[in-house]
DNA sequence: TTGTATGCGTTATCAA
DNA sequence: TTGATAACGCATACAA
């Protein structure tokens, strides 16, 4: 394994020298880098970035907990942070944490084991009891859900107002039995509750009662629970007209569990989802839905980790951003004539 | 910031025992060690990672490069990757490299920075010629396709034969008109050259003639993509009773474009896939597909590289790896009655 | 059972 | 424009 010195003593300059020409720094006579530069192809020097991040005091790695990276919902925003974060030179390793409250905490320590320069934390599993764990002295971002008045930085889903938006989306298209396919209720900070509340919203707009029978929830949001969520609703037969699905993978399940059904999607019942995830342009029919915007959330919380990172000494207020968000009607939400050709994108 | 130095003045110790107590090794008295435990509680003592990394010469680091997080397909195979690694204590960072092969090679040389102690890369953009590229003295596993003669360990997709398993399938349930949607020939060692070899051997061994008119040639494989390929497939109609697509994320798309131009599956035309993501077996139709046993070949790629990490002198046999496959029949090939329930996991 | 001394490879500081 | 020196924090021989 060569080192700095080796090429250092191969081109009769110093490790310095070496370093210097290394990191682009001025002040290296032309001839002189280029004799160094000789030297390194030579030796096929490669830099130690243990040795240097030890130096420096930081990894150049940031790490990203989500739940399962496998989820669509995850999977889009883990792509746009790694790319945001590509073009702040750094690199994302990424945690699972399967939701479970130990293990966000466990990535939580990790990132405090110096061992990344910053933490991405998609918390679905921490409470507001928790909030005290989230008081860390390096740099975190909280993203995905709102946590009131929590102590840190956070880029927040458009979680109530999206869901009011997307209630009232079927209310105007003319869906009077609304309901709800959420998970279960862990706190008034939690997804499905804000989502929840955005429905609670419109349909107290609407003049519509709410009827707790059109709840329901499930255990996890996948999509083999959105299915079964379906295919109880439609045996139960509480008249639905409308299904409001926390989560686009949820409405994939349920859109799956209608047709089990025999229930036509949008003639039958509409269905709107919450996130546009890519799947829902070219499902059968496509999914009308919420986007979030997710390049923007990832830039954002990139950009606002990043800076904590550049300057350590924390400037007390916390940022809070929350992501804009528009509906996007496709297929599944659509009235009059079925078959219309997907709003897809080109 | 508290180093083991630290600790060590606080507990009355020196800091090799400090190490000791922190590494669990053997031969500390009880009391010295329950000293110290107390002195690193106090202090919030967090070991410097960089540090350690740099002394043991390892980061407990892989790299995972594939084209983008995002597709379906790569984020079941990564999450199944970080939970492998996981279980051999190392942490997954993911790269991104768009399917260039500027950025695969790129990847490449950050692992060679010892960035990584080892780098599972899923390679789409180099082809043969750059067989001597991955000639590199640090653990790699390549995955997902199979590159002959190549000097690398590697985890393979059963490209061929799966790819003939689904075309018989077609066969088997009545298709003759078999379109393929496949992405652009590379050479002959990408996925869509391996499982276009596989159609053909299945049209050869049923005599069925192989008609080029049928083979669509897509530039990424995406949903987009499969939708554009289907309308275009339909306007054109030369007949098609069958498509076997490269993959689920082709596929549905084909089944999107398919809906489009108003062809019904599978009652005009049936529709496989492969890599069986999640999805596939919620969308409607559910889709059948190839299985390729995605954390058997995830498990399989990390102990490989953990082995060679391990174990640093290098045995000169490479592995290679195939993974078993089992066809997949749901919906979109069904035979008879439709609305048949969908072949769905519990 | 515990401590001392040393070096991992790099870069910041400061002097030449 | 270049170089000598000294850390960064940890873990390993080896000594006590």
């Amino acid at each position: 394994m060569t080192t700095i010195q080796d090429v250092a003593r191969a081109a009769g300059v110093s490790a310095m020298t070496v370093s210097n020409v290394i990191n682009g720094h001025p002040n290296v006579r032309p001839a002189t880098k280029e004799r160094v530069m000789a030297a390194m192809t030579r030796l096929d020097y490669r830099v130690n970035v243990a040795a240097r991040n030890l130096r420096k005091g930081r990894t150049g790695t940031i790490g990203l907990a989500v739940p399962e990276i496998d989820r669509p919902y995850y999977g889009r925003l883990a792509a746009a942070i790694i790319a945001a974060a590509a073009r702040h030179g750094l690199r994302v390793a990424v945690e699972q944490t399967g939701a479970v409250r130990e293990n966000e905490l466990e990535a939580l320590s990790l990132s405090r084991n110096r061992l990344y320069d910053g933490l991405i934390l998609s918390t679905v599993g921490l409470g507001p009891a928790d909030v005290d764990r989230l008081k860390v002295d390096h740099p975190l971002v909280i993203l995905g859900e709102r946590i009131f008045g929590g102590p840190v930085d956070h880029v927040a889903m458009p979680n109530v107002d999206g869901a009011r938006a997307a209630t009232r989306h079927l209310i105007d298209r003319g869906c009077r039995r609304i309901a709800l396919v959420c998970g279960p209720r862990t706190g008034e900070t939690d997804v499905s509750g804000l989502r929840r509340t955005g429905y609670t919203q419109a349909l107290e707009e609407a003049g519509l009662p709410l009827d707790p029978d059109l709840v329901r929830t499930v255990d996890r949001l996948t999509m083999a629970a959105g299915a079964r969520a379906a295919r109880a609703l439609a045996s139960d037969d509480p008249g639905v007209d409308g299904v409001f699905c926390v989560t686009d993978t949820v409405a994939m399940g349920v859109l799956r569990g209608l047709a089990d059904a025999g229930a036509r999607v949008p003639d039958d019942v509409k269905v709107i989802g919450f996130d546009d995830v890519e799947e829902s342009a070219y499902l059968v029919p496509s999914l009308s839905t919420i986007d979030p915007d997710h390049d923007l959330m990832a830039a954002r919380a990139v950009d606002l980790l990043a800076a904590r990172i550049d300057r350590p000494e924390q400037p007390l207020e916390r940022e809070e951003f929350v992501s804009p968000y528009r509906v996007v009607a496709r297929e599944s939400t659509a009235t009059g004539a079925t078959g219309s050709r997907a709003d897809r994108r080109p």
